[in-house]
DNA sequence: ATTCATAATTATGGATTCAAAATTAAGTTT
DNA sequence: AAACTTAATTTTGAATCCATAATTATGAAT
């Protein structure tokens, strides 16, 4: 009934986002090839689309091409992680101070009620890391920068191929609370300097228990 | 002789090089169509490679597929213009101040070379231009982040887009030196914060003078 | 002449085909 | 058995082909 449901979406963007998938989940390992046969019969699909939708992870970083000998996931080290989080923390710190300057009242009510939801999911993982995310999206929408969204989500998706489930260690998630309660108080008082500076401080404790 | 001279690049690679090319220089307009055909004969090569190039411009935001109806040249408003110009600002700004942070003697030397070249060709344009962009290039490895450098660059790919040539008004190139000036100083004395403001300054003056 | 319907043309998205390069297998020599 | 050739197989990169959608052109009706 929805196979293709009158498919509006051009299908190298729905084989680059299966790929992705399964670039995070491991089911294509960093490192290893991509076999375009393999996987365009397993989809049922010609090689076509699938190697556009390989050029387009290519130039999000998620997969390096080598000429005549195919495509290969990439391998995120250590390094490139440390690197990508710090240009997360830049950017998101400057929405949140960008936001702290030009916020409404019922966009500051909104931010508030998403901070509510959370502490309200303390101890459920999986709704808390839905609602976290939820909260650092909207602030990007709200400091109204779309080319800042696009960027930071191409980061997130570099920093998804090598993420540990272990995110949350004990004691995190009470601690990302404060945190964002910092960030939103500073932001309902239109304080920029101070909204950033929290940002960065979530960042940083999010890095520090990382390890 | 030189023609294909042993190849090392995949062909989609160039093709895109070569559109982004003729997207900066206004052969394709903002909001025009891309007739694959017609661009696929002129280059005498199949649509095949033409195509993936403009997925990965697409991805890029110089492009934007539509579907069932093709590529046309992303039109880049003001607004677009102003998100970009901020996030380089505040890129550019945090590199300075990681630089003036962790350089070494030799890369000080180095910056500050490229910054004696840029005073003296105040009078050449074309000149002045390209040292200034090897000056910002320069500080951007020395930060020492590749993805940085990977966004900045995807940035200023949108940036030449929608480019007018006055970049330098009079009197700006002479603001242009000093600023660099400030910059360099704060970095030599590894001062983080003088820098980051002093790159920050630059930018706004940039874009002041812009308009 | 303008609107509407229908036919012809063109362009797109995707599949298939093909030549050349890379890899693997097989066979030979030492 | 190890090293070296050579042949067979696989895979890539790119060209070509094809079905369908979109556009344009043509013609009929008011």
């Amino acid at each position: 009934m929805t196979e293709l449901a009158l498919k509006q979406r051009a299908l190298y963007l729905d084989v680059a986002e299966l790929l992705r998938q399964r670039i995070y989940n491991r089911e294509l390992a960093p490192g290893s090839w991509i076999d375009e046969l393999r996987i365009a019969e397993d989809l049922g699909i010609s090689r076509t689309p699938l190697r556009e939708a390989l050029k387009v992870l290519a130039s999000e970083g998620l997969v390096t091409m080598k000429v005549r000998r195919g495509a290969y996931v990439t391998e995120v080290s250590q390094t490139d992680l440390a690197q990508v989080y710090h240009l997360l923390a830049l950017l998101e710190a400057d929405a949140a101070s960008v936001v702290a300057t030009k916020a409404t009242a019922s966009e500051k009510a909104e931010l508030a009620a998403l901070h509510q939801r959370l502490t309200e999911n303390q101890d459920e993982p999986r709704e808390f890391f839905a609602v976290n995310e939820a909260f650092h999206m909207r602030l990007l929408e709200l400091a109204d920068n779309r080319w800042r969204i696009q960027v930071v989500n191409d980061l997130r998706k570099v920093m998804k191929v090598n993420r540990q489930s272990s995110l949350f260690k004990s004691g995190r998630i009470q601690a990302s609370i404060d945190e964002h309660a910092a960030i939103l108080a500073a932001i309902q008082n239109n304080q920029a300097a101070e909204a950033r500076a929290a940002m960065q401080k979530h960042f940083e404790n999010g890095l520090a228990a990382a390890n």
